[in-house]
DNA sequence: TTGGAAAGTCAACAAGGCTGACATAAAACA
DNA sequence: TGTTTTATGTCAGCCTTGTTGACTTTCCAA
C-alpha cells in the first residue's frame, strides 16, 4: 500500500511507525475522547440525559426529517436501544416524530424548539473545546487531524461520514 | 461553502473555524472512535471481556507495577468499578497483584504471561488500524493529529498523558 | 392478496458506570 | 503509645445503555 494521491507523505519515514509511536497515538485517542465528551456529559447530567440522548439529538439536528432506520444505521445501535432513548425525548417534547407522507410506515424525526435549545447548548459546549483545540494546533494540524481520523474509520462508517459531510452542506 | 473537499486547508486561517468545520471535526471524532475500538472489541468479546478489561490490561502493561490508586486516577473510574474488573483479571490469572515492599498497603499490578499474551493480541489489532491510518495520512498529518488530540484533553488528563508519554520512553 | 419492510413494544439480561457503607491492614502522626 | 489517615477490598443497590428474542401494526409493492 503505497501512498496514494495525498502527496505529502510516506516517503520520509518508516521510522515514525514504531510501536511506541503507535501506542502514544492510541493513548492520545483515549484521553482526548474523554475530553471530547466531558463538557456535554456535564450538561446532560444536569438534564437527566445521557450520551445516547446527545447522539440522537445531534444527528436529528444534523439531518432533520431523518427516519428511525437512518438514525439506527448512523448510530450503530439496535432499534430497541434507540427506541428507549427516542421515546423519552418525544415524551419530553424535545423531538417530534411525523408520519411519512409518501411512505406512512416511516417516521420522520425533528427537533422541537426546546430540543433545538438543548442541541445548541450541547454543541456549543463541544464546539468550544474543539475550537480551542483547533486554534491551539493551527490549520495545518487540523487538516492532519481530520485526515488521520478519516483513515481510522471503518470503510462503511467513512462512507456514512462523508455522505453526512457533503450531504446537507 | 468554503474550501471544497478533503484538501489541504492550508494557510487561510480564521475562516476555517466555522461551526460547520467544527461539527465535522466532532463527527469525525465520533466515527473514528468507533473504528478505534472496533477491533479490540471483537477480540474481547471472544474472551468474554469488555473495554474496561482492555483499559486495565493496557495500562498495567504500560506501567508494570503500578498501584491500584494510580490506575484509578489514570482510568478515571471508581475503585469499586475498577475492582470488579481487576478481580476477574486476577482470578483468571492474567494479572498479578503483589503486596508493596516499602508500603505494604499498596498492591502492585503486573501482567502474567497469559495477560501479556492478551495484551499483545489486543494492542496488535489496535496498532494495526492505527498504523494503516498513519500510513495513509502521512507523517505531517500524524503530527497534526497528535497536536489536536493533546489540545483537546483536559489539562489534568494532558499532564497524565504527557507523564506517561515521557515516563518510560 | 400476500410477502416483507418500517416502526414500536415487551421482557429479560449484561456490562460497566455510580453511590454509600463498612472492614482491614499498615503507615503516619501527635 | 494511641489515634488518624491511607490504600485496598468488598457488599449491596441503582442507573444507563447496550444486547436478543418475540410479537404486533401498518402499509408498500410485487
Amino acid at each position: 500500500m503505497a501512498e496514494g494521491g495525498s502527496g505529502a507523505t510516506g516517503g520520509e519515514s518508516l521510522l515514525f511507525l514504531t510501536d511506541e509511536q503507535l501506542r502514544k497515538g492510541i493513548e492520545a485517542m483515549f484521553f482526548a475522547y474523554r475530553g471530547f465528551t466531558a463538557d456535554p456529559d456535564r450538561i446532560l447530567a444536569a438534564h437527566d440525559y445521557g450520551r445516547a440522548h446527545h447522539r440522537a439529538v445531534h444527528f436529528i439536528h444534523r439531518s432533520p426529517g431523518t427516519t428511525v432506520n437512518n438514525l439506527l444505521t448512523t448510530l450503530g445501535v439496535t432499534k430497541q436501544s434507540l427506541n428507549r432513548v427516542l421515546r423519552l425525548l418525544i415524551e419530553d417534547g424535545l423531538v417530534e416524530s411525523r408520519v411519512g407522507k409518501t411512505d406512512k410506515r416511516e417516521r420522520h424525526l425533528f427537533l422541537t424548539a426546546p430540543g433545538s435549545d438543548l442541541e445548541k447548548t450541547l454543541s456549543e459546549a463541544q464546539r468550544g473545546r474543539m475550537r480551542a483545540a483547533y486554534r491551539a494546533a493551527g490549520p495545518v494540524a487540523v487538516a492532519g487531524f481530520r485526515q488521520v481520523l478519516e483513515a481510522m474509520m471503518d470503510p462503511e462508517l467513512r462512507r456514512q461520514f462523508q455522505s453526512l459531510k457533503d450531504g446537507a452542506a
